[in-house]
DNA sequence: CTACTATATGTCATTATTGACATCGTAGCA
DNA sequence: TGCTACGATGTCAATAATGACATATAGTAG
């Protein structure tokens, strides 16, 4: 457990309880929703840290904030282009989301 | 063989000359386009490495020849989630994806 | 309490992506 | 020459992602 930057993550339809180890869950799969979960929360921090609400970001989105919502949750409906369009209306450059693409997921080592 | 590492891209339905500074193409949506770009580059650049056919890949992804070319030709048509796949099942990390995201694109400055 | 704001979650019609297929060009080889 | 493997590109039915909507919960004022 820890609370540094917090990691109470639900993954939405995906059910991760601690990132894969999964029944069912292959290791490309457990790749790629961490990469998502990764992704979910660097568009949480920079909304935040930009001050607006879900629906202020999903108006620039052309979206919905349920949609917004569903992303920030890395709900399983929502693609890794939707999370990367949604740094990139947020300011995010390439360089930006690979860090937060790369970013270390606590989990063993 | 091939020509190891070159740059001659098409970016097929997008129309993109020099990456950007064209007509109708936000700023948002270049940067959109150059990762895709730079993805679908790393792809190419694995899968030539890894010394298997577009058809052998295709096979892994459960996906076509086809859609494997039209991966690595950044079709307007291919997401990034399908090129993030290709390239983890090409034995891609996060790390591996983020780094191949960041890359500058070269192109005017 | 009511009212308002922000966020979460389920559903569904519309839209975008996908795999599969056909076809074409090219390169190597016998 | 034909034959085979590899790759590119267009099309389209099937599938998946999306936006919009309804509704729910929690917090905050008044």
């Amino acid at each position: 457990m820890e609370k540094s930057k917090q990691k109470r993550l639900k993954v939405r339809g995906w059910h991760v309880g601690s990132t894969s180890s999964f029944l069912g869950l292959r290791p490309e799969e457990a790749t790629l929703v961490e990469m998502k979960v990764n992704l979910s929360q660097a568009l949480r921090v920079r909304r935040e840290d930009a001050g607006i609400s879900q629906s202020a970001l999903a108006k620039r989105l052309r979206s919905s904030q349920s949609r917004v919502a569903k992303m920030e949750a890395a709900d399983r409906t929502v693609s890794i282009d939707l999370l990367v369009r949604g740094l990139v209306m947020l300011g995010a450059t390439p360089r930006d989301i690979a860090r937060a693409l790369g970013r270390e997921t606590g989990a063993a080592a």
